[in-house]
DNA sequence: TAGATTGTTAATCGATTAACAATC
DNA sequence: TAGATTGTTAATCGATTAACAATC
């Protein structure tokens, strides 16, 4: 195990384990560096050798056993116990996200959610009250939270963002348009819809009018 | 101008596009490679040299004039015209992409919604119908959407997605987590927070129970 | 002019891949 | 045993960055 693995190597490894999944729902027992490289479309040897940074997980000859090399991965990554969640900022994506239906079963889970305005606090979404952002740092701290979605306006975004990590989360998922800010050792990632379809339009003709 | 410019920088390129719009909205003039990778934790080389592969942009001594070069990136990644997109998907999350506010000043707007749920086709979000999934390719053809989001269960995702490419749609942005497969051509990006959270579990420790 | 910053070159750095001995 | 596939090495490939002449 290398003392530092590339951040580029880490980025794979969830793509990895959600292959693995899919194979493990299908009863496969048996896979191979080839098969998942075919199915992600990228090269066998990429597969092996980032695999190789954690240790040896397959047989020659025979491959990696499913079961066996999703629950390597999932401890690797750190998902093999349930991680709780806030969202804040309740409007349309935020009610998106405490409802979306793929957390569960890949390690995650929304248990808070917080909001700025007075007409939605109170206000449940599946179940789950919202509450005001007045007690966010305070609730985060009592409930131990470590990780946040970040759903608010850009212009309160980097301000809710020092908040989070004032009441003690560590990894935080922005899906406000917006270059923040957090301290050294904090975890952050960002989510755009329009940059990836930015990015994908460069390679459209545009449209002749 | 390269024959050929790598797919890493094209996905720089909304980032700086994104930190610029910010800067024509605070009525900046000028900016420089170094602001502009301070702004993005990244190195003022790089931004110069990604620019080069297009054009000589900005002035020795004084930098980029804003609305020049935003609008110089606007051209190359052709979101100098406004794109139409579908959604497929009425759940919460294609509510969600159909009422989301940010997509309009960045040269992306929703035009159609599909869903195959009998419930609520018909029925309409922000304005606009669902329509029914047997209805889409041909709707797609006559509304000549080239753009399309996908927010359908993991289950229907590669079907709805070879109906969208038979419907002419060029790109796919798809926020179902599995790998989809579509003939040479078709731009393809995925948008899955559990694998960008999976990579931030990575750098956690985690909670000692 | 003096100071600042570009665009570009060449060096460095790091990631990917081809190839193969080991071995199941 | 014969065939298959791993883990690893070394070579290749490509991306990043330091440095600086050009010049605004």
């Amino acid at each position: 195990m290398d003392a530092s693995v590339p951040a580029i190597v880490i980025n794979r490894l969830p793509l990895y384990l959600r292959a693995l999944d899919l194979m493990v729902e299908n009863d496969q027992r048996l896979t191979s560096s080839q098969e998942l490289a075919e199915w992600l479309g990228i090269s066998s040897a990429q597969i092996r050798k980032d695999l190789s940074h954690f240790g040896e997980f397959g047989k020659q000859g025979t491959g990696y056993e499913v079961p066996f090399l999703r629950d390597q991965l999932r401890s690797i990554l750190n998902v093999d116990q349930l991680w709780d969640m806030a969202v804040v900022g309740a409007g349309a994506l935020g009610h998106a996200l405490v409802n979306y239906g793929g957390f569960a079963h890949r390690s995650f889970r929304v248990r808070a959610v917080f909001d700025v305005d007075p007409d939605k606090i109170g206000q449940s979404i599946n179940g789950m009250a919202i509450e005001s952002q007045t007690v966010m740092v305070e609730r985060l701290q009592t409930m131990e939270i470590k990780i946040a979605l970040l759903a608010v306006p850009v212009r309160a975004a980097q301000h809710v963002a020092d908040l989070l990590v004032k009441g003690g989360v560590r990894a935080i998922l922005s899906y406000a348009p917006i270059t923040i800010t957090v301290p050294n050792g904090i975890q952050l990632a960002y989510i755009d819809p329009v940059v990836a379809l930015q990015s994908m339009t460069y390679y459209l003709t545009p449209v002749v009018t």
